[in-house]
DNA sequence: ACCTGAACACCGTTCAAGT
DNA sequence: ACCTGAACACCGTTCAAGT
């Protein structure tokens, strides 16, 4: 039973649900596959390669999710809500999506979506770009926090979170190009 | 020449600007100070508080800066734009202030005047307290991602945030509470 | 009270050598 | 091609003992 790339990943990704991001450690991982520390740089050139790798994995996750055949608001408001659910189904999942070096395929996939969708809804290509950014920010934002102190129950944070993306959502649609409410 | 906690956290931020977080470490501190890596630990309890209290630090300087006299969109946009620039100040200082692990009293003071500002213009406390919490996150998200890769150059970023944080205040501006825009 | 000396239990990464 | 063995250069934290 030889090591490959998405076998390490997916011990990964165990790991880390576990340990949490300050708990990683490539030599837990090693011991995890049954093997020794320098095995895991023939399939990744460094620790931070692999948690990139997570990362993505993450958000591949959300894009799973089906987007809804409504108005952009509510599209662009299931992506997010998307998102969110899959960085906190894994501990450490915000920070380390939020902190990851470089982004792989899943989020190049992810954010060109939430474009592509603001694009339809009649903003031009520098607006969608910038909306698509704010969304992402304060989902960022929101979700690193959320999961740094666990003070509130999952309930309450859900409408906190709700309350601020319905605010940034009202602000996007106040903007002149998509006043109009296309599509 | 003793040592205490201002003159360790005075050499955690220089060494933090030098090195970046990723470089930071308990045992190029001391050097630095000219000291075994155990005298610190008679100051600070662990590392991590070390970088609580140096994030703290950061926060107050934005605490530094005073607010216009003016409509309070414009109150709030100061105080996050002076925040943002106190964390660009500092090597990973955006990632620092957000991730920190317990809000020390430049914090509190900082985000109870955004509330308070927010409070004197009209919304009531569970209003202000959202506000405030989706400024903050949309500012955080920003600057995380913005000081991880800084690919772009300053002049673009800041056009950049101004656009987001014009969204999230058009945003809360539609809110029931503040749509008088009283003050 | 404050610091040293020295240890403990770890890290990420590299690379010759094996198979 | 893929992994071992073993090293290199580090970590954060603790704590008896010194002053």
């Amino acid at each position: 039973m030889s090591l490959t790339p998405p076998v390490v990943l997916d011990a990964a990704i165990t790991l880390l649900d576990e340990v949490g991001l300050d708990g990683f450690s490539t030599r837990k991982l090693a011991t995890r596959l049954g093997v020794r520390v320098g095995a895991l740089y023939w399939h990744y050139p460094s620790k931070q390669a692999l948690l990139d790798a997570v990362a993505d994995h993450i958000v591949g996750e959300a894009n799973a999710a089906a987007v809804p055949d409504d108005a952009w608001p509510e599209q662009a408001a299931s992506m997010i809500h998307a998102l969110r659910g899959a960085m906190l189904a894994h501990a450490d999942g915000a920070r380390l999506v939020a902190t990851s070096h470089t982004p792989g395929p899943s989020s190049r996939a992810w954010i060109d979506r939430l474009r592509g969708l603001l694009a339809e809804a009649g903003m031009d290509g520098f607006t969608a770009e910038n909306a698509a950014d704010v969304l992402t920010c304060y989902l960022n934002g929101y979700a690193v926090e959320e999961q740094a102190h666990t003070t509130h129950a999952r309930a309450e944070t859900d409408r906190r979170f709700g309350f601020g993306l319905d605010v940034v959502l009202a602000g996007l649609r106040s903007l002149p190009a998509t006043s109009g409410g296309a599509r």
